[in-house]
DNA sequence: CTCCTGATGATACTGTGTATCATTGCGCCT
DNA sequence: AGGCGCAATGATACACAGTATCATCAGGAG
């Protein structure tokens, strides 16, 4: 569900999301538990994430950054970018356009949210009710799961 | 889980999909009950799609039209994967380098895979236990579910 | 068969994301 | 606490996926 071609302005409004302090004290434990340096590009990076109550797209990152420090790269960005997707501290989402819209996953490497394909708000998930059907996944194909994305698409109420 | 920026050589290998003529067909069959005309070009990206038996990129897409219809345009490629995501039968996803990658939905609107963070496998999971968890999902947020897509982070066999 | 309209292919263009490389600054180590 | 090595940086230039445009074409209802 990449919707309307063509056009920026279609970009995924997260409601009732609540971002944390604990979740930027997190990420960076764990960018220095994998032994990548605290760099002021990547703190930059992670506050505007942090700090967001929405979906962000690379764009809206790259301008976060630099409205609170200006001589950042946008290189230093993406390789920013890059890098906590590896660490899994952040996951890219398809929604709206066809431009990659980020995500910082909560603690355990979970994330869950609906779409609504008509008007594209995103309303994030707290409690998914996945344990069992992930562990019900991990015996049958004898895995050890790390984490999980789960998108759940439905209109929404306004949209009915 | 975007890995290994730069470059094109990485892109999630599917193991153990069954693409079906089924496929096809329901595919057709949603196209033209929404109206949208049964063109050699549209034609073209889903019977790629329906053949492969990887997750395919859109460049891989554009270059398996071309060889099967060598008239049909690349805008008319992204313009019917931009379609077909709008109907629900095809769904962007993000793995391996930047770039998007699609999978056809099967019959229910319904997609769930594993994704190894070393090796970027895919393993496409046929049952997923979900309808629990979704109908839990439903009741809370008082929608209707018309489809999801699960990403299940784990290592595979051969990376452990 | 014909007509209407939605879809097409060609082209040119835009902007996201990337390679490169000389320079910098994080953080380990003493 | 200060110096050193290497990871990371910022700047620039670039590549290429995805898009707008528009004259032409073809699907499918009648």
């Amino acid at each position: 569900m990449s919707f309307h071609l063509g056009g920026r302005w279609c970009y995924s409004v997260l409601v009732s999301a609540v971002r944390h302090e604990a979740d930027l004290q997190f990420a960076v434990e764990r960018l220095s538990e994998s032994g990548a340096k605290l760099t002021r590009a990547r703190r930059a990076v992670l506050e505007v994430m942090a700090d967001s109550r929405k979906h962000l797209s690379s764009t809206e990152i790259v301008a976060g950054v630099l409205q609170r420090a200006p001589s950042v790269g946008r290189a230093s960005v993406f390789r920013t970018l890059d890098l906590l997707s590896r660490l899994a501290i952040v996951r890219p989402t398809f929604l709206s356009g066809r431009a990659p819209v980020y995500v910082l996953m909560s603690e355990d490497g979970h994330h869950a949210h609906i779409v609504c394909p008509r008007c594209l708000k995103v309303i994030e998930i707290d409690e998914c009710h996945l344990s069992h059907a992930l562990s019900k996944i991990a015996q049958e194909h004898d895995i050890h799961v790390s984490g999980h994305l789960l998108e759940v698409y439905s209109l929404c109420a306004p949209c009915r």
